[in-house]
DNA sequence: GGCCGAGCGATTGTTCTACGATTTACCGGT
DNA sequence: ACCGGTAAATCGTAGAACAATCGCTCGGCC
């Protein structure tokens, strides 16, 4: 005798999880899951090439799985194809910045206003990683909880698309602070600026919470092109 | 004797836009394009399954390319890839379409706020274009230029990446309205709105269009959900 | 009659090889 | 030092081959 299993709306839930491991989607999506995190940890740097020949027999696949892997990082912003000459890690230009954080003005700011319920569930988490990291002195970790802090706002807006283009103009945005030589300058300023932030969201102030997230944007983005402008010093 | 070419800003400029014409990009990027074309013209409408085989032979391209264009269309979300099945022309659900009014909602609205100085000439071109697509009864056009019309409005914001994001999105809307049947009923209500619209800009009146914008906005979502269930009725 | 599993054809996923086209680097002549 | 040409490296694309997977049909069985 065996016993039906028992269907639960848990097993569901967890179950789709699993899922996300077993389908690990096609060969060149997973290529592009492994490139897509060495660059943002900066082993592969900002205007490096990535050579095909090495590339394929270094991950053990074929020129063509690898160059599918290689466009869908170039639609994600990560890696420029050039033509006939390769595909290199993006090096952004004060042009970029400048974009990015326009596109991010809106779409941040517009994720703040007319919120149905606030949930700052995960925002508090986001803050909690920072505080965290900053206490042990891992600035890269601040930076890290920074931008899901971010994130989180912008899964305000409750919208798919908003999340996916914010999580993408954060990867971008990343690789800025690649090419950035010191981490805490970049990141430890806005742990208060983020809990004060929070603070504003949870009191239930969405329109202080915009007014700082928008004076946040204008700091942030002198900072960066400043900052930019001396390494970079060229175009 | 020859005189050395005198370079002018005009001379950049211009071979610039020629560059485009010459460039035209991989094979991959050109199969996108007709592909593209195609998709949005309604001769692949929505569900459709896209054969490897059968477009190879017809586009005379081999298998890798035509691959790589897929992927292309596959992040614009044109296209729907799924493993070991093939790619279908994406068939939107009706929260898609509550998704992609939400985040136009954000980005168009959002390039409404903080405007400098108002440039309303291309918007004013989109809205005699639907005008005069109007009075000719062609309503395909008409919803081609009430289009034009939004992604004029998405340039105000003055950012390549609110640019291209709206426009993904228009094409990705445009995928909604070929499996709807009456394009007159889809658009023409919206040539008088634009309109409208048009002349609270022209007039300086930024705060009043963003409303006339937003009220839009529920109109048209609404309109497109109902009409939607009624012919994709089981989701 | 209807359910279930084996087998089969069709299509996709991936690899491999090949070759023309383009870029890049090197090198000798002026 | 500049210019031009040749050779090597690399990319772009094609094509064939094989494995993996899906969808369907066909029997067998309750």
């Amino acid at each position: 005798m065996f016993y039906d299993l028992p269907v639960t709306d848990e097993w569901g839930t967890r179950l789709a999880g699993d899922r996300a491991l077993l389908d690990r989607g096609s060969t060149a999506e997973r290529v592009a899951d492994v490139l897509r995190q060495r660059i943002t940890e900066g082993v592969f740097l900002p205007g490096t090439r990535l050579s095909e020949e090495n590339l394929r027999e270094a991950l053990g696949i074929s020129r063509n799985t690898l160059r599918e892997a290689f466009r869908l990082l170039s639609h994600e912003g990560l890696l420029e194809h050039q033509l006939n000459r390769g595909v290199f890690v993006r090096l952004l230009t004060s042009e970029d910045i400048r974009d990015l954080y326009a596109i991010r003005r809106i779409l941040e700011c517009g994720a703040l206003r007319n919120l149905p319920a606030v949930s700052v569930e995960t925002i508090k988490t986001a803050i909690e990683a920072a505080d965290e990291a900053a206490v042990r002195g891992d600035w890269s970790a601040v930076g890290t909880a920074n931008m899901r802090f971010h994130q989180a706002i912008a899964d305000l807006a409750g919208s798919r698309r908003v999340s996916e283009a914010v999580r993408a103009l954060l990867a971008e945005l990343r690789l800025v602070f690649l090419v950035l030589a010191d981490p805490r300058l970049l990141h430890e300023p806005y742990v208060a600026v983020n809990r004060k932030l929070y603070e504003l969201l949870a009191a239930g102030d969405a329109a202080a919470a915009e007014e700082a997230l928008q004076r946040y944007f204008d700091d942030a983005e002198a900072q960066l092109l400043s900052a930019y402008a001396t390494v970079n010093g060229a175009h």
